[in-house]
DNA sequence: TGATGTAAGTTAGGACTCCTAACTTGTCAA
DNA sequence: TTGACAAGTTAGGAGTCCTAACTTACATCA
């Protein structure tokens, strides 16, 4: 039954990854529309309404964190932090950990707005939302593992995910929810993995690629 | 066997939804990083680069088709295709479709840059490359998916996909390859879809919902 | 007690992105 | 012939993002 058909496109269509990789492209550019706007809608600007965000979702980070995590330099963090801090929206204190740093905090106002800016992805959750359960578990394990292998060229901060972090316990038992977490000492399944986990503690690298070889190892 | 757990992550984490969301955000960092740092060693901005691209993906194209295939204001095209002109990199001709529009053609060296420039997203296909062919078919047709649930939502522009083409029959036969296009009077699996084709042709509204659901018909 | 190093930020300056608003200019229809 | 429409351009301004050069605090070691 293969060969039936003269496949047109086996031989005159571009390799699905590369398909995938234009598709991602095109989401991309929603999202970067996306939260231009919603950020302009509510007075900031995109950056801005990145750091609250991630302030309101991990706690008080310093400049060098934030730079990290918005994958920028520190000067342009430290330029919207300076409006920021003009706006009232974040306050600086000292860090107790690094000499020279100083912890950012939201002020009352400024995480409210934080709130709402982790919201705006949403409009993405929305198009998620008509996928089947199957499909979305599919394609969430699609993403969880090509980010592993972006962080693995370095094109994408190592922050967040449960495979990279200490706390985690791949394939420690048969069934559904085959993994663990220590942090919290509950079971975890695979589409329960965590992205952004505020938790997240890296492992050190010879552990980091054990644990991520035993996890790429079902059953 | 269900509820045999405490299930901390059932209650504690956010839905799986909104973890694809922040999955895809990522991903989206490192394209916006690498579209970057590729077009500047090439001696290009980003824009310039996606222009390029476009010009050698698509034939020739007038600057209102560029503003909404890169998701860009005419006045932003205008500016990167001057800086194109002037670098000899594209040359402007008349357009017999429309009164004041001008078709915008590669030179020699701008069509070589910008086939260079349509690799740029390839280095996500490697990650891709990675996950096994059934992952990527699963990948794949979220993405799919995803991409015209965005379009209704006037999120990403409508061009390119086969599910949205004049051409495009949708599970005409069993079997593998259900689909067809008509274009090439050829059979075209699900994982063949196109994300980018350049015979695309947008099918009138109320065809072109009736062939996205008969295409969601599964069997 | 200093000299040197290191790490976190800031400032300066420049290229690019991206928008809105206002203008120009061809064509077509009333 | 007048007016509407569509495609572009120009002007102006906010924001993004970089590199390079500084500042400043602490840590270390001679």
């Amino acid at each position: 039954m293969t060969g039936k058909l003269p496949a047109y496109f086996d031989e005159n269509s571009e390799p699905i990854s590369a398909r995938i990789a234009t598709g991602l492209h095109k989401i991309g550019l929603a999202m970067k529309q996306q939260s231009w706007q919603q950020a302009n809608g509510a007075g900031l600007s995109a950056t801005q309404g990145q750091i609250l965000a991630a302030l309101v979702a991990d706690g008080p980070l310093t400049g060098k964190e934030l730079s990290e995590r918005l994958g920028v330099t520190l000067p342009t963090i430290s330029d919207s932090v300076r409006v920021l801090v003009e706006k009232a929206l974040v306050t600086r204190s000292a860090d107790p950990r690094h000499p020279r740093a100083s912890l950012l905090t939201p002020t009352t106002e400024g995480a409210a707005l934080g709130a709402r800016a982790r919201s705006w992805p949403e409009f993405m959750a929305d198009a998620v939302a008509d996928l089947s359960p199957e499909e979305q578990r599919a394609f969430f394990a699609g993403i969880v593992k090509m980010i592993r292998m972006l962080q693995e060229q370095g094109l994408v901060p190592i922050t967040g995910m449960c495979v990279t972090c200490t706390h985690f316990r791949p394939n420690v038992r048969p069934g559904t929810s085959p993994h663990h977490c220590a942090f919290v000492d509950a079971p975890l399944s695979s589409e329960q993995l965590r992205i952004d986990c505020p938790e997240h503690e890296l492992a050190a690298e010879p552990a980091r690629r054990a644990v991520w070889e035993q996890f790429m190892r079902r059953g």
